[in-house]
DNA sequence: GTAATCACG
DNA sequence: ACGTACGTGATTACT
């Protein structure tokens, strides 16, 4: 038999540091520290299958003044607040989880701990604990391991510490690992040790005499430095006091444990209830818990009536309802075979209608046609989803005046999921009637087809009642011009590049594709031979093995699991070792291959275009990203990769029209800091990066370098992103104190940045989140964490978020716009592509030019700024000469 | 499922 | 002293 017992407080606070993102619910309960909490739990009852499980906690007396000075002086730095209010939830998770806690006055969790190892070990049971702290590791015996939990790089793992890795580690058996402490002492626990001994020392001396007794009998004949000698010797009363204080109690009086105690039970009902409340949607599912047998809950008395649309008249007459309603709720199946509409019919009244295809007598792609069209005033749930699969069907839907992921999204667009029953859970904090099988994207069509009609009324429902909230807030954050006459119109748009696609020559990139195989082969090759022996490149493992253990090259990183073998690293190798080079080669071809040419290949349709997927609510900063698949990472940066390019071409007699805004972030950095010398240097026209090396420099501006204006440019990247001069140095290969230098320089000649910079994080820091020009948000809890590094990223992070939403929400604007003026001047001209600062249209060959007129205007009048908004154009029968 | 790598803006 | 730029998605290897 087996009991795991975790030490509370150690393991929530690695939790709490490991788990990156400072998990919040909608109404700013932090839930980070419980999140990872339970992630390690399930995780570590996984991997030993224990029969018995409990939590210990610390339990202080009051803390009195001094007591907390202590503690600020020894280095140990006070629980940071948004994670003390998450342990008294986190004791109401455990109760309800049936999971027994123990917690004792005057006591540490490690006492409790120690005295639990050892009564199971009495009972003749096996013993877990798991804990972050080293202290626990004098426990160890044959039946009693440490599951040592440690957290890097925001990622929380365990490493079993039993008698025998001890050893390999340490060198002595764990219990004197008490011996060691009394030698060194422990400053977070005012523990003095020997003063004067350290680590080094201590381990040493405890690898040789194994105890403080058999040391101290031996003294003052031993190995060891004079100096050390004196001072063992004077230090010996400390020592053995250190010893006795950091020896952890087994024995704890009027302590009743017993293991059975402990065996693991269901979690009680109120497991669901709490975990809706902490919006823990995925733990939920995971744990397969339900509602605690009662309804859902009634949010507003609503009676809610049925109709099965079956005849043309009825439908007729429901339409003409519609037409009249307000709005109307709207969900459909992803193929369109079926749809719900629900509507208010009154006060405390509403009806739902359903539409089935299969059911109905009348010409349905006319139903749809009519229910779609502009009179009727629809809110949905992923309208671009909608009006693509509607398009598909031949119907140009419109009348879209709300969609309820949309405004999710704008509100908050950290939450990563916008699906419409998670939506409810966090907003209501119910569950919807019936399970909603339209996920993930409540338009990819799941198996289950009856569980998606079953769910589609109450769908619809749920979508009125988000409406009514996310509404309201949308007014109140000052989001409405961005929703209304940017998100909403830009739906059609992207519903019609997505349905457009863009053409591929399929032969040319198998020819492509063809062309980096032999390449791959040929240098593969080459890689054996010089390795000496075959093995597989593309594993990062087996390639650090033979880079760096077999041919002995200097390893220059390293990654959690070993060498890093990133280009970053071959790069400054390359030229030395010629095996690196061949390596780097072989890297270029086989993503090409790979991703590139097969990856294409398999989306190139019947219609000899590929479709992708824009989504509107993936990116905290309001861009697009493009899916299934991505066309905005096709090569440019390479000769070989840009060869690609030549690949998406245009109908035939068509040709692609190609505009980009030159240079859209600094521009919005110069307009948004009002830095005077930035917008002068735009205004000029002058070459921005030259520009701003002739000043960093301090030259004149023909005597810039190309090397200067290099720099210059990193320089003004990293500003951007938030720079600190040791990215900057590794960025452009001079040393921290050059990159400083010029960051000092840049900010001397550009002040209003430097000042814009100070401002965006103390608002950032004050009102808790980061806008855009048009109000789109960014929530930024990581400002107020403890943990330097997320603190850091908040920072970066709120000078980089308004400069790239901005240029985001631009962009949408001016996609609408050009959308609109080419629908009246030029018809047979579409937008196709996306590339964040890059518009893409496919046109008749002889329209080009007015094209990149159309182009050019309605980018740059998308926004009047203190700075002109410069858009280059250009056209060409491929990507690659349109550029 | 996660990590490492690398493609883009 | 910390640990090192913002935002994405696809492929491959490996647990």
């Amino acid at each position: 038999m087996k009991l795991m017992v975790l030490d509370g407080n150690s393991v929530v606070n690695r939790a709490y540091y490991g788990v990156r993102t400072m998990l919040k619910t909608h109404d700013g309960l932090y839930t980070n520290a419980i999140f990872g909490f339970l992630n390690i739990l399930t995780r570590l009852v996984d991997e030993e299958q224990p029969e018995a499980l409990c939590v210990t906690f610390d339990l202080h007396a009051p803390t009195f003044r001094h007591e907390a000075y202590a503690d600020y002086k020894a280095g140990r730095r006070p629980m940071p607040e948004e994670l003390r209010m998450q342990i008294p939830v986190l004791k109401d998770v455990l109760e309800q989880m049936n999971i027994p806690r123990y917690e004792k006055e005057g006591y540490e969790a490690d006492d409790l701990i120690g005295a639990i190892s050892r009564r199971c070990e009495r009972a003749g049971w096996d013993c877990v604990v798991v804990t972050g702290d080293k202290d626990s590791l004098q426990l160890i015996t044959d039946h009693t391991k440490v599951k040592l939990v440690t957290t890097s790089g925001g990622q929380s793992s365990s490493r079993d510490m039993t008698p025998e890795t001890f050893f390999e580690e340490y060198g002595f058996a764990p219990i004197h690992m008490i011996d060691l402490k009394a030698l060194m002492g422990d400053a977070s626990d005012h523990l003095p040790g020997v003063p004067g001994v350290g680590e080094k020392t201590a381990l040493d001396l405890i690898r040789r005499y194994q105890s403080i007794d058999a040391l101290y009998e031996k003294l003052p004949d031993i190995e060891a430095r004079p100096a050390v000698i004196k001072k063992l010797q004077e230090g010996e009363a400390s020592a053995r006091e250190t010893y006795w204080l950091a020896t952890i109690v087994t024995d704890v009086p009027d302590f009743a444990f017993s293991p059975e105690d402990n065996l693991r039970k269901e979690p009680k009902t109120g497991l669901y209830d709490l975990f809706v409340r902490l919006e823990f949607s995925k733990l939920i599912e995971k744990f397969g818990l339900h509602p605690e047998n009662a309804p859902p809950a009634e949010r507003a008395a609503v009676t809610v009536s049925v109709e099965q649309v079956t005849r043309a008249a009825q439908a007729e007459a429901l339409l003409d309802r519609w037409r009249q309603a307000d709005h109307v709720a709207v969900l459909a199946l992803p193929d369109l075979t079926g749809a719900a509409v629900y509507w208010e019919t009154g006060a405390g009244e509403a009806c739902t209608a359903e539409l089935y295809f299969s059911r109905y007598e009348g010409d349905w792609n006319a139903l749809l046609g009519a229910l779609f069209a502009p009179d009727i005033k629809k809110v949905s749930h992923n309208v671009k989803d909608l009006l693509r699969a509607l398009l598909e069907s031949g119907v140009e839907g419109g009348g879209f005046v709300f969609d309820t992921a949309l405004a999710a999204y704008l509100l908050d667009a950290t939450q990563g999921s916008y699906e419409l029953s998670r939506l409810f859970l966090r907003y209501f904090g119910a569950e919807l009637p019936r399970p909603l099988y339209l996920e993930p994207d409540a338009f990819s069509m799941l198996g289950d087809r009856a569980a998606a009609e079953a769910s589609l009324d109450s769908a619809a429902a749920a979508v009125e009642a988000l409406y009514g909230v996310l509404k309201e807030d949308i007014e109140k954050e000052n989001m409405h011009a961005l929703l209304y006459e940017i998100e909403l119109p830009l739906c059609a748009v992207l519903a019609e590049m997505e349905r457009a696609g863009v053409a591929v020559d399929g032969a040319e990139l198998e020819r492509f594709g063809a062309d980096m195989a032999a390449r791959c082969a040929e240098k593969e090759k080459t890689i054996y031979d010089m390795a000496g022996e075959e093995f597989n490149i593309n594993s990062p493992k087996q390639l650090g093995h033979i880079l760096f253990e077999k041919l002995d090259i200097p390893p220059l990183k390293k990654t959690k699991s070993g060498y890093s073998t990133s280009a970053e690293v071959l790069d400054q190798l390359r030229g030395v070792y010629p095996i690196v080079d061949e390596i780097l080669a072989y890297r270029q071809y086989a993503k090409l291959k790979s991703t590139y040419a097969d990856g294409l290949l398999k989306e190139i349709g019947p219609d000899g275009r590929i479709h992708t997927t824009f989504q509107m609510t993936v990116t905290a900063t309001g861009r697009l990203s493009s899916a299934e698949p991505n066309l905005q990472n096709i090569p440019t940066r390479t000769e070989l990769g840009s060869e690609l390019r030549r690949m998406f071409t245009a109908a035939p007699g068509c040709v692609l029209a190609d505009a980009d805004y030159s240079q859209i972030e600094l521009r919005l950095l110069a307009h948004i800091s009002g830095d005077e010398t930035m917008i002068a240097d735009f205004c000029a026209g002058a070459d921005i990066h030259a520009a701003t090396a002739a000043r960093v420099f301090g030259v004149a501006p023909e005597d810039v370098t190309p090397q200067m204006r290099r720099s210059a440019k990193a320089v003004n990247f990293g500003i951007v992103y938030g720079i600190s001069a040791f990215s900057l140095s590794k960025d452009i290969g001079v040393t921290v104190a050059e990159a400083k230098e010029y960051m000092q320089q840049y900010f001397a000649r550009y002040g209003g940045v430097k000042r814009y910079m100070e401002e965006i994080v103390e608002t950032a820091r004050q009102q808790g989140w980061v806008e855009t020009a048009w109000h789109r948000r960014r929530e930024l809890p990581e400002l107020r964490s403890s943990n330097f590094n997320m603190r850091s990223f908040g920072e970066r992070v709120a000078l980089n978020m308004p400069i790239q939403g901005t240029a985001a929400d631009i962009m949408k604007l001016a996609m609408v716009r050009v959308r609109d003026r080419l629908r009246r001047e030029l018809p047979e001209a579409r937008l196709v592509l996306q590339i964040h600062d890059e518009l893409i249209v496919e046109c008749p060959a002889d329209q080009a030019e007015q094209v990149k007129t159309v182009l050019r205007e309605e980018m740059a009048g998308a926004a009047q700024l203190r700075v002109p908004l410069a858009v280059e154009a250009h056209a060409g029968a491929n990507w690659l000469d349109a550029k």
